[in-house]
DNA sequence: CTAGGGTTAG
């Protein structure tokens, strides 16, 4: 964690009154506590400290200069507002601001711009027209620069405006600690931040991955009531998205619809396409693409592109070229990337005529193939067993000149090991070393795979014991890699040594360990880890809760998926549709209906959407209440909603009265589907 | 003055 008054030593301000670290009382969607840590160190020193000589120099009288035609105009056109301005000292209608700023910008250093900027001192420029040089000026210094000849030479007084704008510029560079302290110094110039201050600090740390900075940001926005725009909603939908939270992002996408007055546009609606995809509501992402329509937004090239990408990614092939002729269809232009999944598709398919036809018939369509649609290539040709055909392309990429990556080694790598040619692999990692790209843990857990089935496991162990010493960052599936090739060799003695190492684990994060171990079915071990890594506060990604709560519920530790749920909401991450179903049975077998009921309510009230079965087990820990009160009014509100599966429904709930032995009740649901099926027949 | 989306490898 960071001071303030590092800030304070560059800049000058004396004392701080930004709150860190922060404790909301409110209850808010993202409950987080936690305190921001950033731990960039700042290399540069602010120039605003050792420049200031240069403005106590006598400053000359402004140069003459001719007010062209069109701001005459404008200036009859606003007389009104010309007359207030009058009594203000603003007089930049004199000046070209143009050619102003055309020599601002040609300037080498901060002394020519303050000779630039000196004539004006008194306030003849506006606070208008020094956002607009703010807002141009890339480097971070010369912002703060002038920002400080505004504050102490020129006595203007810095509108929240010009804030943001030099808080941008600071962000931009990477600076996060003068961006706190220039937020801090605004406050103590009695200056509100508003949603466009949030929304930059908010989206520029979690840009950089600094996600905790992010919520504590996010948390000041709420407890200041600043309520949010489309730009900042997309940004915290973005920020849910990379840290997995897909429920929470559509908690708020679906607040951003219930805003009223917010209407989401193109980009807004392709990430939710991803999000429902990540989230596996298909059904949801591709109505969305309706609903885009609908509002008159036009799915794009990347709308389709995303669902594309995640029906691959669920191995929904066939959706997949259904959605492409759909795109055809609506003459939906396509490009690159489409081109690149679409290999995907075809190659995952075994339809490898087609993905062949379609990479060598890019060029035809104006698309020039990318390392990307020759990596895809490449594996097609691989898993085919077109093992001539995939070294060919590999050197005809070289010839062509078409840069290759870690993606297109690793590919060629795995490909040398599925025809057994494991000195070839070996000898590629040289090569790529060679060649300035770097072997990651995927190269690596891919050579001992290969190593292991060639026998030669006392080579994977050595390289494994080296990538421990020599510091490359080793995640859970190279780990698991090893352990595995123990196995295999029948060295289940070392396999043991590696899993037991996880417990005080030096070389990969706890997180890493506890995923490991709870795959591996050592779920105390992995409680214990967890329950040490979650005290110190290690345990960020919502996969981890995912991943044990996973384990424990098929454990039957019902208790221990109850703990770790509530772990996982104390640091603000909403359940997925896998966690909340998993939670819910939690409850249920622990008889605790009452908690289960709350849970699914209070996920309704946050606007999380879920899958089906998310509901129906509702029902089903209803039915199995004898609530049948419940079952009867989640029953009539499921089927008046529009996006479930009626028929499913209905068996469902006669599935409950039935289990019950309440045969009337299970045969009037099913008749009043009947009903309804006769009804609309009869519409049609 | 501010802003956000899609593709490849274990």
């Amino acid at each position: 964690m960071f001071s303030l008054s590092f800030y304070a030593t560059l800049v000058g301000s004396s004392s701080s009154s930004c709150s860190f670290p922060c404790s909301s009382s409110k209850t808010t969607i993202f409950n987080k506590t936690t305190p921001p840590t950033t731990n960039t160190t700042i290399s540069t020193t602010s120039t605003s400290a050792t420049s200031k000589h240069v403005w106590t120099r006598r400053i000359p009288h402004p140069p003459f200069s001719n007010t062209n035609k069109q701001q005459q105009q404008q200036q009859r056109h606003t007389r009104t507002q010309q007359q207030q301005k009058q009594q203000s000292p603003y007089m930049d209608r004199s000046v070209d601001m143009n050619e102003l700023l055309t020599s601002i910008a040609q300037t080498q250093n901060i002394e020519q711009l303050y000779s630039i900027l000196s004539p004006y001192n008194g306030r003849q420029l506006s606070i208008r027209f020094m956002i607009s040089i703010l807002s141009r000026e890339p480097d971070w210094q010369r912002s703060l620069a002038i920002l400080d000849w505004m504050n102490e030479i020129a006595q203007y007084s810095p509108s929240l405006n010009v804030y943001n704008v030099v808080i941008r510029n600071v962000l931009r560079a990477k600076q996060w600690q003068l961006a706190h302290g220039l937020f801090d110094e605004m406050l103590q110039k009695g200056l509100s931040p508003d949603k466009y201050t949030y929304s930059t600090l908010i989206t520029h740390f979690s840009k950089q991955g600094l996600f905790d900075s992010s919520f504590f940001w996010l948390q000041q926005m709420e407890r200041d009531n600043v309520s949010g725009d489309l730009v900042l909603y997309s940004n915290l939908i973005e920020l849910s998205r990379k840290l997995c939270d897909y429920s929470k992002a559509i908690s708020i996408f679906n607040a951003l619809k219930g805003s009223g007055n917010i209407v989401p546009d193109l980009i807004a609606c392709n990430m939710m396409i991803s999000v429902y995809g990540k989230a596996k509501l298909f059904r949801e992402a591709r109505l969305l693409l309706q609903e885009m329509r609908d509002n008159g937004v036009n799915p794009s090239t990347a709308s389709y592109s995303t669902l594309l990408a995640i029906y691959v990614d669920n191995q929904k092939f066939v959706e997949a070229v259904s959605l492409f002729s759909e795109m055809n269809e609506v003459e939906c232009p396509i490009d690159l990337t489409t081109c690149n999944i679409m290999i995907d598709v075809y190659g995952q398919l075994q339809m490898i005529k087609e993905a062949d036809c379609f990479f060598w018939g890019m060029r035809k369509m104006g698309i020039e193939p990318n390392v990307v649609s020759y990596n895809t290539v490449l594996r097609v040709y691989g898993e085919a067993g077109l093992f001539g055909e995939a070294v060919h392309l590999f050197s005809l990429m070289q010839m062509k000149g078409v840069p290759q990556n870690v993606v297109t080694y690793n590919t060629m790598i795995s490909i040398y090991g599925k025809s057994l040619e494991h000195d070839k692999a070996t000898n590629l990692i040289q090569e790529m070393q060679s060649r300035g790209i770097q072997p990651n843990a995927i190269t690596y857990s891919t050579i001992i795979s290969i190593w292991e089935k060639a026998g030669k496991l006392d080579r994977a162990a050595m390289l494994f014991h080296k990538l421990r010493t020599s510091g490359v960052k080793i995640d859970e599936i190279l780990y698991q890699t090893m352990i595995v090739a123990y196995q295999k060799a029948g060295l289940v003695a070392h396999a043991k040594r590696l899993l037991n190492e996880l417990k005080q684990p030096d070389n990969v994060s706890r997180e890493t360990a506890i995923t490991i171990l709870a795959r591996a079915g050592k779920v105390d071990e992995a409680m214990w880890v967890f329950r040490q890594a979650f005290d110190a506060g290690e345990v960020k990604d919502i996969s981890v809760f995912g991943c044990i709560i996973d384990i424990f519920s098929r454990e039957r530790k019902y208790a221990h998926v109850v703990e770790v749920f509530e772990k996982m909401r104390e640091v603000g991450h909403f359940p997925d549709s896998n966690v909340i179903a998993l939670v819910l049975n939690a409850f249920g077998k622990l008889r605790k209906f009452e908690r289960a009921d709350a849970l699914y309510k209070q996920m309704y009230e946050e606007g999380c959407v879920f899958p089906d079965e998310v509901h129906f087990q509702m029902l089903g820990l209803y039915g199995a209440r004898m609530d049948f009160n419940m079952v009867e009014s989640l029953f009539e509100k499921l089927d008046s909603h529009p996006n479930i599966n009626k028929k499913e429904l209905h068996f469902v709930v006669a599935n409950i009265y039935e289990r019950a032995d309440r045969f009337n009740d299970a045969s009037r649901i099913m008749n009043r589907m009947n009903h309804k099926a006769i009804r609309s027949h009869g519409n049609a």
